[in-house]
Order: C-alpha cells, then sequence, then structure tokens
DNA sequence: ATTTGACCTG
DNA sequence: CAGGTCAAAT
C-alpha cells in the first residue's frame, strides 16, 4: 500500500547515456544476456528437453500419446458407447474439418525438426486455447467412466464363486490369468508379487474381493496402467499446449527489467514452456506489444509535460504517485502484485526524457526520430531477479 | 531464408 | 493482445 519514497535520485545516467554512434542498427546484446559467453543461460538449469535435440523430445511425447490412443480407442470400442459419446461431441462444435487434414505439414511451425508425423502432435500445437481444456476434462471423464465400467463388469467375471476367490492356488487358473502376468510383464515375475497384489485388491470394494486373484490381479493392473497413462497424457497435454495467462502475465512482470529480452533469455525464465516457432514467435510478440504500449505513454507524456510548459528534461521524473507510473502499473501489474522495481522508474524516467528531448528539438518531423530513443532504452535492461526464473509460474512468490 | 522489431489494425 | 505488413539484420 505505502510506497517508500518514490523520488529518484535524478540518476546522472541520463548525461552519461547520451545516444552513441552504434554502427550497427540490431541492437548489440547487453553483456547480461550472454553472461555465460559461448554457453547459453539455460545449460545450468535442469531441462534437458531444451538442450537435448528436439526430435528426441518429439518422439518422447508421440510415444505418450500413441499410448493414450490406443487406450482411449480401447475404451470406445468397448461394449459401453458412454465414452464414444462424449469423445466425438468434443470434434464437432467448431472444426467442421476433418479431423484427418490437422495431420497436414504442420501450418505454423515450418521447418522444425526434419521429422514429425506425429498422429495427435499436430492439432497439439495449435493455439485451440480451451480445446485443450476441454481434452483434460475428457480424459478425466474417461478413467472415472472406465473405473466405474470396470467395476460394473467385476461381478460378472468368471463365475465368482466363493470358493474360487479363495483358492487361488488350484489348478483351475483363468485363462486370462496368463494374460494378467503377459500384461504386467514390464513388472516382471517377482516372487513376492502375489502378495502384492493382494495386499492392494484388499482395498477394493467387496465385490472385487470375491473375484479369482487372476482377475483382480488384472484389474489392479489395469486400473493401475490406465490411471499412469491418463497422467501422462494429461501432462503432456498441459505442458506442449503453448503459453497461458500465467505465463503473460510472468512476462509482463518481467518486462519491468527488460524491454528487449532475447529469445534465449525467455527460454532461460520460463523453463516450464517448450519453445518452438510459434511459442518464441507469440512471447516476443508479447514484449513488442508491451513496448509499444510503454512507448506511446512515455511521448504521450513526454507531449504533455512540453504543452504543460516543463523547461528542462531533468526535471521529468516518474514517480511512484504519478498518472503515468498508474498507467504502466496498470498496464503491467495489475492489482499491484507486484513492487515495481526501482530499476524500472529509473529507465521509464530517461525514457521519458528522451522523449521530451527529442520532441523539444523538433526532432519528431524525422519519421524516424524515435528510433536513436529506442536505441538507448534498448541498453537499459535490468538483470530479471533469479526467481522468474526457477518457479515456473510467479503465482506465489509475487508477493514480494 | 529466417528472425526480430516497429507500426497499424481489429 | 493477435494479425498482418514492411524493413532491417542475421
Amino acid at each position: 500500500m505505502d510506497r517508500s519514497a518514490g523520488l529518484l535520485p535524478a540518476p546522472s545516467r541520463a548525461g552519461s547515456q547520451p545516444a552513441e554512434p552504434c554502427v550497427e542498427g540490431r541492437r548489440s546484446p547487453s553483456p547480461r544476456e550472454q553472461g555465460g559467453d559461448t554457453s547459453f543461460p539455460w545449460n545450468q538449469g535442469p531441462n534437458p528437453s531444451l538442450t537435448d535435440p528436439d526430435w528426441f523430445w518429439d518422439e518422447h511425447i508421440q510415444a505418450k500419446r500413441a499410448r493414450v490412443e490406443t487406450i482411449i480407442r480401447g475404451m470406445c470400442l468397448s461394449p459401453s458407447p458412454l465414452v464414444l459419446g462424449s469423445a466425438r461431441a468434443r470434434d464437432s462444435p467448431g472444426c467442421p474439418e476433418k479431423a484427418r487434414e490437422r495431420k497436414r505439414k504442420q501450418d505454423l511451425p515450418m521447418q522444425q525438426p526434419p521429422l514429425k508425423p506425429g498422429p495427435a502432435g499436430s492439432q497439439g500445437s495449435r493455439k485451440g486455447g480451451p480445446r485443450v481444456r476441454e481434452q483434460l476434462h475428457l480424459l478425466k471423464q474417461q478413467l472415472r467412466q472406465l473405473q466405474a465400467h470396470i467395476l460394473q463388469m467385476e461381478p460378472r467375471g468368471p463365475a465368482p464363486s466363493p470358493r474360487s476367490a479363495e483358492q487361488r492356488d488350484s489348478c483351475g487358473r483363468q485363462p486370462w490369468a496368463m494374460d494378467s502376468g503377459r500384461l504386467q510383464g514390464s513388472s516382471g515375475d517377482l516372487p513376492g508379487l502375489e502378495e502384492h497384489r493382494v495386499a492392494e485388491v484388499d482395498r477394493q470394494p467387496e465385490e472385487a474381493r470375491l473375484l479369482p486373484s487372476g482377475t483382480r490381479a488384472l484389474l489392479e493392473t489395469l486400473r493401475r496402467e490406465l490411471r499412469g497413462a491418463v497422467s501422462q497424457a494429461v501432462d503432456s497435454v498441459l505442458q506442449k499446449e503453448g503459453l497461458n495467462p500465467g505465463h503473460l502475465k510472468k512476462a509482463k512482470l518481467m518486462f519491468f527489467f527488460t524491454r528487449y529480452p532475447s529469445s534465449s533469455l525467455l527460454k532461460a525464465y520460463f523453463p516450464d514452456v517448450q519453445f518452438n516457432r510459434c511459442i518464441t514467435s507469440q512471447m516476443i510478440k508479447w514484449f513488442s506489444n508491451f513496448r509499444e504500449f510503454y512507448y506511446i505513454q512515455m511521448e504521450k507524456s513526454a507531449r504533455q509535460a512540453i504543452a504543460d510548459g516543463v523547461t528542462s528534461a531533468k526535471m521529468l521524473v516518474i514517480l511512484r504517485d504519478s498518472e503515468l507510473f498508474r498507467a504502466l502499473n496498470m498496464h503491467y501489474n495489475k492489482g499491484n502484485d507486484f513492487e515495481v522495481p526501482d530499476c524500472f522508474l529509473e529507465v521509464a524516467s530517461l525514457t521519458l526524457q528522451e522523449f521530451f528531448r527529442a520532441v523539444s528539438a523538433g526532432k519528431d518531423s524525422d519519421p524516424s526520430w524515435k528510433k536513436p530513443i529506442y536505441k538507448v532504452i534498448s541498453k537499459l535492461d535490468s538483470d530479471i531477479p533469479e526467481i522468474f526464473k526457477s518457479s515456473s509460474y510467479p503465482q506465489e512468490l509475487l508477493q514480494n
């Protein structure tokens, strides 16, 4: 609520930051950006997906998807139509286009990895915002339905007689006791496995307890498999999927520190985002939009100051109670979740002053009069607090 | 040929 | 904010 004295020390930087004669138009990478010289900042981070070849990750995801698809498909083929109905209902609403068409060459990520025939991958990268949530919901629903379905079928299983349930060692093993064993082949034929199963199955409803051990084991295995598959599907959907509102919010806060983030910096500060062309461009675009608003405000304010009779640029300092601050804070920090750093106010003040000088000197007659200002400002990016890098979303750590 | 930024528009 | 365009830089 109550802010520390907002008065800025009117940094002498204003004088020591003259528009130097930069040879190249492009902004030279700030020293901060390349702190790791040859190595990228994110080399330190525990995110293999960023360092590994893209195809590796894609295959991984594709494997997951394929697995889930298989399971879901199996569910649809089951005697119960319940799943089928909900699954279809999703495709019909928005896109009349055949789902087949989606497998065409990626329309946006043009030349990412050389391969990506993705079974369901191409649609995942699209920004059908709500679609993802629908899918998630669908998956959860399907899981629940399948579980109910299984339980419902259990009693009718292999003629569950109280005896068969007890004499699980009898030679009368059901045909699919074998299948059960095969199914969990991955878990191996551990000696004590049987006991484990029994212990787990015992926690199940009464009906289930009456089933032969083989059946119970199968059910349990199925359940486990399904749970794992759905869980993975949810993860993959939640992640690939693109940027969410949380990311946008974080980006806005980051703008307080950096007006011109490089793509590598963005990658370093959004570990939970899988960057591809689309995502990267979108984020770059965000900052471009941020800048646009920022510069518009600055120019407007500068002209206002001139109209108000301000004579010296040095008199223009953005305080935390100024109108300009209010507008900026509203735009990048709606709700005051975050305390705007002083460094931002300094840069903003300098920007304002630059605009003031330029307009005062009548430079604005030149079509490209803003360019020099941009050049100056682009060199004033600050370091972004580590917290922004570590946490996926500044949901909580925002308070301070 | 690709990326990035400004600018304009909806 | 996302789209698209244009220019500049890689």
